[in-house]
RNA sequence: GCGCCCGUAGCUCAGUAGGAUAGAGCGACCGCCUCCUAAGCGGUAGGUCGGAGGUUCGAAUCCUCUCGGGCGUGCCA
């Protein structure tokens, strides 16, 4: 349990400690009551943390919520607790301030812990799989993914630090109807280049951007014009697998160089081989199928009925969604994508074990949720509980204040690779972690290549720098950068035990982003970490303090302070530099 | 039509298991380097929390309705 946890549980038996007290002495009626809430009120004034108990059960206890929390703060007991205070406000809050040895205790495990300060040792840590980016495997990956990228990365990091096994998989769409497309695509621009651009007609749904011409004339080059002459499915099969071996290589060392490692990449080319059959086998099995009109389709809505019925929406509510079943296996004999994303996820949470699997999708695939989390209740998997999805808003790119239509058809998205041409990776991610998934995010070009104070990630970074400067200079001056047994009982200014407070926020904050998936926050906390360092830096002189025990104090929370940015920073895949 | 997301300061956004005077950054304005990095600090101005009802001691937060913007509603992936 982490040091904040600690402090709010705490805060709750104190609480209800004084009300038994109260109700011993007769002072309280004794009354069935709700338990007492604890938060931190938006004015340090009103203490550390306050609960509104006394309010929340006057009519239980028909009795003025301010008489109520004056019994409960004149019977509370402190000793051998965290705090030391209690007080109570009008209508009826009961106020709990924070003892100095709390505040001692949390830079001593800052120490203590080093690099895993942050870190939580979870009881029953659970085996997560994030599935991310998994861009089509057809063209270059674009601002889309990019954020997709940073938003599955360091929810993955986060996930892990709040003490489960991770891990992060790119599903590769290697089958199906868009590599025939990418083939076709590929097969005409060197149709073109041999024979001329009227020769051969482009397929209009083909893929229009230049990266299929490169293909195509690097095809050319490596491996002559003899192609041109083999039997059609033949030259499609051999183009497409030439166009995978260069795309996918490619999106891994885009994604490397944007700090993304993958633990996996899954093959949808994999399920092809028998799983997917055998899935729809097992749906068929359990009567969740039918035939009609040469197709096999899934009865997704007589699946979501039953679901939405037991979430207690009504008949008509539902009758307005005008559910539809959706096919598994075309008329021509294919099976569908969704069939293969059925068979992906059986294979995640079935054949692989993963007690959750969270994918982060663009917010365009919203119609799908449903559906699969169906299939997969279909399946017996508990899809509406083990499956995660993230929705993603799509990223709005804006440049001179317009804004960019992102399209791969027409080959003028902004691709990853030259995003990171232009601006720093590190300011990238903290750019694109900014924001949770479910808000759009406006990405101005002009902005983003500045490379300036403007950009927010600098701030932090420069916190970090300043601490390892002070730190450096002390050195230089023969002053030991590590005091031992340092008196953090000296550091008493408003100033430090701010930021005392800030740094102690640093476990919780990475339990609270695992348990919202939403790891954004982090870049607030860094932000407001920042912020209470500077303000401190600005009012406390370090080399100057008054005594050297007070001195060694400091320097002993600049050590912190630089941990805890660290920690933070390297949870979001930012570098945390000793100088800028 | 139906579904999902969003609407809070000039701009970009925090804040929703209901709590005390609604916050930050940028922009504007005013101050601060003989002093550990001014990529910094302090301050001022700026709000009918899209609108209307309702629930409550108390609503930006919950419910109903409504207006505006984005996305979706394929035998595409």
């Amino acid at each position: 349990m982490n040091a904040i946890q600690q402090a709010v549980n705490q805060a709750a038996e104190i609480i209800l400690g004084g009300y038994r007290a109260a109700c011993e002495k007769g002072l309280l009626p004794k009354a069935e009551l709700s338990a007492p809430v604890i938060e931190v009120p938006k004015d340090p004034k009103n203490g550390d943390y306050a609960s509104s108990f006394a309010m929340q059960n006057a009519k239980a206890l028909r009795l003025s919520p301010l008489k109520t929390a004056q019994a409960i703060c004149e019977n509370a007991i402190l000793e051998n607790t965290l705090f030391s205070e209690v007080t109570c406000a009008a209508p009826g809050f009961i106020n709990l301030r924070l003892s100095h040895g709390w505040y001692e205790s949390v830079l001593s495990s800052i120490i203590k812990d080093g690099c895993d300060y942050g870190k939580t040792a979870c009881e029953n840590p659970k085996k997560i799989m994030v599935e991310f980016v998994s861009a089509n495997p057809t063209g270059p990956m674009h601002m889309g993914n990019a954020r997709g990228g940073v938003l599955g990365d360091t929810l993955a990091e986060v996930l892990s630090r709040a003490g489960n096994h991770v891990c992060r998989e790119f599903y590769v769409n290697d089958a199906g109807n868009q590599i025939d497309k990418f083939a076709h695509s590929i097969e005409a621009r060197l149709m073109q280049e041999i024979y001329g651009e009227e020769a051969f007609v482009f397929p209009e749904d083909g893929y229009h951007g230049d990266d299929i011409k490169a293909l195509a004339s690097d095809y050319i080059k490596e491996h002559g014009d003899s192609i041109k002459d083999a039997p059609e499915h033949e030259r499609l099969n051999a183009l497409a697998e030439y166009g995978l071996n260069r795309n996918i290589p490619k999106m891994k060392s885009d994604l490397q160089r944007y700090g993304i490692v993958y633990d996996n990449w899954f093959f949808e080319s994999q399920l092809h081989k028998g799983s997917i059959e055998e899935t729809v086998k097992l749906l068929t099995d359990r009567g969740f199928t039918y035939e009609n009109e040469g197709a096999l389709w899934l009865k997704t809505s007589e699946i979501l009925h039953a679901n939405l019925l037991r979430e207690g929406k009504t008949e008509e509510q539902i009758e307005k969604l005008e559910l539809k079943d959706d096919v598994l296996r075309r008329s021509n004999g294919f099976y569908t994508y969704f069939a293969a994303d059925i068979a992906y996820h059986r294979n995640k949470l079935s054949e692989r074990g993963f007690d959750i699997a969270i994918n982060i999708w663009g917010a365009d695939h919203h119609g799908h949720v449903a559906r699969l989390k169906g299939a997969l209740d279909a399946l017996g998997l508990d899809g509406e509980h083990r499956l995660e999805i993230i929705l993603m808003q799509l990223v709005r790119l804006m440049r001179d204040g317009e804004v960019v239509r992102m399209s791969k058809r027409t080959g003028k998205a902004i691709a990853l690779s030259d995003l990171l041409d232009e601006i720093p990776v590190d300011a990238a991610r903290y750019f694109f972690n900014s924001r949770a998934a479910d808000t759009h995010l406006e990405f101005d070009l002009g902005l983003a290549v500045r490379q300036d104070s403007d950009n927010p990630v600098y701030y932090v970074q420069y916190a970090h720098a300043r601490c390892k400067s002070i730190l450096k200079a002390l050195s230089q001056e023969g002053i030991a950068t590590t005091p031992v047994n340092p008196n953090f009982s000296l550091l008493t200014d408003p100033a430090e035990i701010d930021l005392i407070r800030e740094l102690s926020k640093l476990p919780e904050e990475i339990r609270l982003a695992a348990d919202a998936l939403d790891p954004s926050r982090l870049n607030r906390y860094s932000s407001s970490c920042a912020t209470a360092f500077h303000h401190f830096y600005s009012i406390c002189r370090i080399k100057e303090a008054a005594t050297e025990d007070l001195r060694d104090a400091r320097i002993s929370l600049v050590n912190c302070v630089a941990q805890v940015i660290e920690n933070t920073l390297s949870t979001l895949g930012v570098s945390a530099p000793d100088h800028m």
